[in-house]
DNA sequence: TATTGTTATACTCTATAACTATA
DNA sequence: TATAGTTATAGAGTATAACAATA
């Protein structure tokens, strides 16, 4: 108990590393079932039906070469979840955009995937409000949020 | 804060999510550091130098084809790590362990893949605690555990 | 000339089907 | 005949290199 408190963290990553692990099947058969390959996933989750991203951007963001991210996109165009757009200052650049469709199955695959298996749902309202409370959110504070 | 509990559920299942994804870039860093594919890592986890797996074992383990497995173990035999031995009662069935190399590339696999992230050790040693605590664990409860 | 993105192509990973060897 | 595993082969996904369009 009165470890070491880097040992401290390693104990709690493993733990928490092992934890997510153990859902990855079901992870996989949400993507099945939305017929969806874990790349597919990934775009839907970075694109927005607004403001769009260029395929530099979306290749940088996934470390994949332009190619790559070409045929990624081609993916979810062929399947009416994406379009492109030619930029109007650069006409070199394109933005790729979600349709309508594309919006939806993002949707669909949030729902599924942000599931929490059922060791989680197992746990006490004050376990889940301290998780709530400790676990490292991105940028913003949580102390105090009540959303 | 009065939530229903399942939508609190929910909520820290994505906290978590999101938490673990934020450093899919560094676990991908440390495979590529080590010359080693997503699939070489699942397979120098799955295997001990003295029990050994059965190929159809990893199959069933890893949801895939047993030809693939063929294809995984061999890529791990190549390198020195892994070693098929046949089984003593019953020849058609083969034993997959661990070389010397492999148990030495496993170690090195689990120190980068359970580095901590900085979000962690920042943390206070009251929260990382309270983490070890709730966060669930395969099988075993944890209430009480001083190791 | 430099940059964005696509096309041509080869290589890696995965699955299905046919095969070998043991039981 | 049935089972464990491998080999032959085809398909999906990814990268490198050459290319076209625009700046």
């Amino acid at each position: 108990m009165a470890r070491d408190k880097n040992a401290l963290a390693a104990q709690v990553w493993k733990q928490m590393f092992d934890f997510f692990m153990r859902g990855a099947p079901q992870r996989g058969k949400v993507l099945a079932r939305l017929g969806l390959t874990p790349n597919d996933a990934r775009a839907l989750s970075a694109l927005d039906p607004v403001v769009g991203r260029t395929m530099r951007s979306l290749s940088d963001e996934w470390g994949c070469d332009a190619s790559n991210t070409t045929w990624i996109v081609d993916r979810l165009e062929k399947r009416g979840f994406a379009e492109r757009r030619s930029k109007v200052g650069d006409r070199r650049v394109k933005l790729v955009l979600l349709t309508r469709e594309g919006v939806k199955a993002r949707q669909r695959l949030v729902q599924g995937m942000y599931e929490p298996p059922a060791e989680l749902l197992k746990l006490s309202r004050e376990q889940l409000e301290t998780l709530a409370r400790i676990v490292p959110t991105r940028g913003e504070s949580r102390a105090g949020s009540s959303t």
